[in-house]
DNA sequence: TCAGTATATAGGCATATGCTTATATGCGCA
DNA sequence: TGCGCATATAAGCATATGCCTATATACTGA
């Protein structure tokens, strides 16, 4: 039996360090429960579709995030094989549940959903 | 009975920001195990002083550690009252120990105890 | 093929961050 | 009181970050 490899301060702190941004952090949190895609961050969040698309770029670049593209749109989800997932989810678990968001998303007609 | 309140995303980004970066990452995963004083860091760190005590300063002014001056020194710690003491104490754990910083500080003569 | 929608990239700007050196403050002890 | 060590603060600088607008790319469906 092999022990898991401890996380490293190193890759750790750059997880922190993007988990350290309340727009990203919040993403993080609605993405522990849904998938969702960039437009629908954009109506969230009420912030430009490129920010939106730079904070989902920098999660994704060190594989704390993952994409699968359903025709036009990009789901992004957490990514289990992340060596910080664990830490990931253990935050994630200690903060509220941002379903309200999603709520709003379907009022308002905007939710994507891919199955 | 009532509740613990969850963390909220804004106080929670906050002190994972802090703990996004290397240097000060590595300073809780210490105080995790041993309190220090600024001087003790400055001599792992090898980092000037002032920079130790900007960091320390950070963690200290969101109440993430607390200090106790003995005597000439200011020994620092994790505050178990801090609003995200269990975040931080779950990340920590996922980390590897740091014991060799201490064990070098004790090789060349510079731990500081106050007992 | 072309219009419409979704996403990514480039460039610019204001602010935040982390480090440094210089200096001030606090405490212990002769 | 005055020196020595520990710590804090001030000021300056280079780089990082987060946002924006403008533009490019990718996919869908008529």
């Amino acid at each position: 039996m092999i022990a898991k490899e401890a996380l490293t301060i190193d890759k750790a702190a750059m997880a922190l360090k993007l988990m350290g941004d309340k727009t990203r952090l919040t993403m993080l949190r609605i993405l522990a429960d849904h998938d969702c895609c960039v437009c629908e961050f954009v109506e969230i969040f009420n912030m430009s579709q490129p920010s939106i698309s730079q904070h989902v770029r920098k999660m994704k670049d060190i594989g704390m995030i993952k994409e699968k593209r359903h025709g036009q749109w990009i789901m992004f989800s957490l990514n289990e094989d992340f060596e910080g997932y664990e830490m990931v989810k253990s935050v994630l678990h200690l903060l509220p549940v941002q379903d309200h968001h999603l709520e709003e998303l379907i009022q308002k007609g905007k939710r994507i959903s891919c199955d």
